[in-house]
DNA sequence: GGTGAAACTTCTAATAA
DNA sequence: TTATTAGAAGTTTCACC
């Protein structure tokens, strides 16, 4: 995968998108000393080229009755079972992210749910997936999210 | 924390906004045959109760280069020192999400890297902080992230 | 590559129902 | 609560640097 090359002005950009994407391109071009139609065509060409996948929002689940996250590492019986078990897995809903990892663990999970009780339901749905023989969970007691725009700082630096 | 109060027609818009947040009202409006005037107060309301949050674009890491995803489990060596750790983890912006979690592990958290090579480095940094004295790296071999939308629909049919 | 302005589309808020 | 509408604001294209 060729790593595609932005420059400051892009560097920028995407900074802001990150941020909010909704901002104006008149915005964008007013801060960046350019023109809106550049800030277009270089929002189009990295759209193009895949670096922009696309937006969201980004929700409160906690207003939404979901202040529950927990991650939950998984044994396999075999690990030939690992594609199949993965499909099961991502049809539960509350399962945001699910990762095939080296280590203690053959399949690692997040997962969302109301509260414990909840969280009970949808650990039971794992362990009743044929091929799952046993789980591991870690109840998340405080999330903190890192800023992405320091990530993409640290990208940008090293490019 | 309040559950906020949904309906079908709130529920629909977002779905439209998760997928793309640049979706026009007018497009909204007429999948639902409602008025693009209708969107707009409804999406504000929505985001005066802080039910949305923000938006943001979603990046191709792969792209830029950074196609490694491990999850680091932390064991501190005196629970008083989690608040000062986990700020410290935090200032490095590899790491794009970390937890204070209970189980095996005091803290838990997801990294970002170039390589091994790269990961190696961050995974240095973090045994070097005070109050650290042991990690438990696993590495992604396949990350497969969750339809948000789906995650909602099971909110939502709960409400 | 970038600009600036025109043409087009979308947003927003006020008014009315 | 929702619809309509008109003016403001944003986006996109394009001829020209």
């Amino acid at each position: 995968m060729a790593k595609f090359k932005l420059d400051e002005i892009d560097h920028q950009i995407l900074d802001m998108l990150i941020e909010n994407t909704r901002v104006p391109f008149t915005d964008i071009a007013k801060k960046l000393l350019i023109s809106a139609g550049t800030v277009h065509v270089r929002v189009k060409k990295m759209e193009d080229a895949g670096i922009i996948k696309g937006s969201s929002i980004t929700l409160d689940y906690k207003k939404l009755g979901y202040s529950f996250i927990a991650y939950v590492g998984i044994y396999l019986q075999n690990t030939s079972q690992t594609k199949f078990v993965l499909e099961r897995i991502n049809e539960i809903p509350n399962v945001t992210v699910a990762h095939i990892t080296t280590g203690k663990f053959n399949i690692f999970c997040k997962i969302r749910a109301k509260n414990t009780e909840h969280a009970k339901d949808v650990i039971f749905q794992l362990d009743d997936i044929d091929g799952i023989y046993r789980t591991e969970t870690m109840i998340s007691l405080e999330e903190s999210i890192n800023d992405k725009k320091r990530l993409m700082h640290s990208i940008f630096n090293e490019m």
